[in-house]
DNA sequence: GATTATTTTGCACACGTGTGCAAAATCGAC
DNA sequence: GTCGATTTTGCACACGTGTGCAAAATAATC
């Protein structure tokens, strides 16, 4: 408990050898797990050590294996609710596991998100994880010849040596019309933002198709940030029209952010009751749903499973670095609240909201 | 463009001198600013390092200089908006100075918060930002011992030779009182969570004690986690009570999470109008205060502020690590929107959600 | 052209760690 | 106590970089 060491000077290897009369070799192996030392040595290592206030150099030890065992998460838009229980889980579980992870928070996204993956390749890491956004090809296949292997979270890119894990977005999107059909919609509409994702593109194209086969018609938004603000103008706007003929009786946000704004806008301010006037569901599931004020009837993504995911694909391509690339689709889950007309009834019933695995 | 590099290994500084036809010192000069390298050097060097594509290896650079310029950023309960703001907007001014972010996220908040910061000391970083928690104070010592800087965001700690930087809670909770008593508001609560932060019980005193000075007695609620379901709990409670004498007419959550779990509970499960019944005013200004469903008066906290104060902290104590240390207290801003009584009509009249710094 | 002042260059060391290798020490069995 | 088998230990090298120092090269001055 007794400090002895100076101030603004680490203590190193070489330090603690003096001072419990042993060569650095023996400090290094105590620290190494199944290295060959006498308990006695160890234990006098080992007390020095903590007299002292040793602590292992990562940085030179990154420097020998040629690996830091810190992992780069790159994550664009913090402020999106969904994104940040993403990284709070992805983090907690990397930490869990004895990796470090270094933030990369592409603000300006597809514009920042190259120069940023550059700038952390500096660090030798173990691994890089890119929760959302794109990155440019030309990065990733430099990270990829440079033996660092790129993960991608809800965003396939054929045509690369990458892990993908992902939601079936498709799935969810079809799911979400048939919900609204078996509630008897039958003036659908679809709201996404002008973000041409992958994730949200595939929900939408889903939702689209599965109302073709169905014989109808989807109207659609696309345009703004994913936010609040844009499901409000996407309500206000689509709502506005009062021919009574044509009024839209089913709505899919593919974000519950949108859904959220959507909601309020159609019940504040274009004064529809939901969900006797007017059937809806989102995406994502984020706290904000399950708020009283809302009660959002929603999809789940499974982010817990995209994670244990995510971390078997690290661990094993540590391991194996030679292991075949794989995509890995993990299935939503209906989460059954108040904004679907045909539904409300099973959940008052049973007393608390619904899950069915899509 | 063209990658000529194996697969799998990192180019060095020694590679692209051979390939170049100079010695490695001439590599490392003319990535040096400053350093005295001929031009027809630097350029055959730089096109060396282009064709081969050379990365420094940050690991090895820091060995030497025994500083990583990593940012350690501790932080629990991303989950909360408000955290994640934070983090969003230190990450993003980090990374633009030139820094890389290492997220300690604290699962176990306290508990988990010593063994993290004691993993990230082994790297070497060039700070440590406490975004909120409370670390241990024998582990803050041993940063500060080893020469590591610790900054500390709304969570002071007399007695060590820390940065502070933070928002003046008392101020905010003294203005809260000072608008609901304004309103007309005589049967005042305050709702707050069971953590026993400095910050949380910065606004809850000064609430108090502000309405002390006029002679209104407050009910206090201090119980369960920080967060939505904590403010419905406790309006479930509080408002049960039909005694229409003793009926509370204006209440300060510490908290926009608490205070928008309140106000539904308020509004939907216990029939009060909302400014009309009863005045309510939140604290920190997230996103979800600003939707319509809720429209919320609060105090924004100066994330911006409080963002740039520890930015010019820690490029201060890079250059002078002797100077002296400080608190920095930043003011709220009242955020008028529709929650209070009195404050309507103003917010009416201009069309647009009013903002008072304090 | 000779001399001096200035710039450029390469050598060699340092940073703190892991580890192969051979010498030393310990152990076990007779 | 001797000999072989096993464990422990220290030396020395490697990892990739920055930088002081002196030698070399170049520029400037007379």
């Amino acid at each position: 408990m007794s400090q002895e060491r100076l101030r603004g000077a680490f203590v190193t290897a070489a330090d603690i050898a003096e001072h419990a009369g042993v060569s650095r070799s023996a400090v290094s192996r105590t620290f190494t797990p199944g290295a060959s030392v006498s308990s006695a040595v160890r234990e006098r290592v080992l007390e020095s050590a903590e007299r002292l206030g040793y602590r292992v150099n990562r940085l030179a030890q990154g420097l020998i294996n040629s690996r830091s065992n810190i992992v780069g998460l790159v994550c664009a838009d913090l402020h999106q609710p969904f994104h940040a229980e993403c990284l709070a889980t992805l983090s907690a579980a990397l930490l869990a596991d004895g990796f470090q992870c270094m933030l990369l928070n592409a603000a300006n996204a597809e514009r920042d998100m190259g120069a940023l993956i550059e700038r952390v390749l500096e660090y030798r890491v173990s691994a890089i994880v890119v929760m959302n956004g794109t990155p440019p090809s030309r990065i990733v296949a430099e990270c990829l010849s440079s033996g660092v292997p790129v993960i991608l979270v809800n965003k396939p890119m054929p045509g690369f040596a990458v892990d993908t894990v992902l939601t079936d977005h498709a799935a969810g999107g079809r799911a979400a019309a048939t919900q609204l059909l078996a509630a008897g919609c039958r003036r659908l509409a679809v709201v996404s933002s002008g973000a041409r994702t992958a994730s949200l593109l595939g929900r939408l194209e889903a939702f689209r198709a599965r109302a073709a086969e169905a014989g109808v018609s989807v109207g659609v938004w696309q345009r703004g940030p994913t936010d609040y603000s844009s499901g409000r103008a996407a309500a206000l706007v689509m709502l506005a029209e009062n021919a009574t003929e044509d009024e839209i009786d089913g709505v899919f946000c593919v974000t519950d952010l949108l859904a959220l704004g959507f909601l309020d806008a159609a019940r504040l301010d274009c004064g529809r009751r939901v969900p006797d006037d007017l059937s809806l569901i989102g995406f994502d599931d984020i706290p904000q749903a399950g708020w009283s004020a809302y009660q959002l009837t929603t999809f789940r993504q499974p982010v817990r499973l995209l994670t244990e995911q995510v971390m078997q694909v690290i661990r094993q391509r540590a391991e194996h670095p030679e292991t075949a690339h794989a995509v890995f689709t993990l299935p939503s889950t209906l989460v059954v609240r108040k904004t679907v007309r045909g539904l409300v009834a099973q959940e008052a019933a049973t007393g608390e909201s619904q899950t069915v695995v899509v």
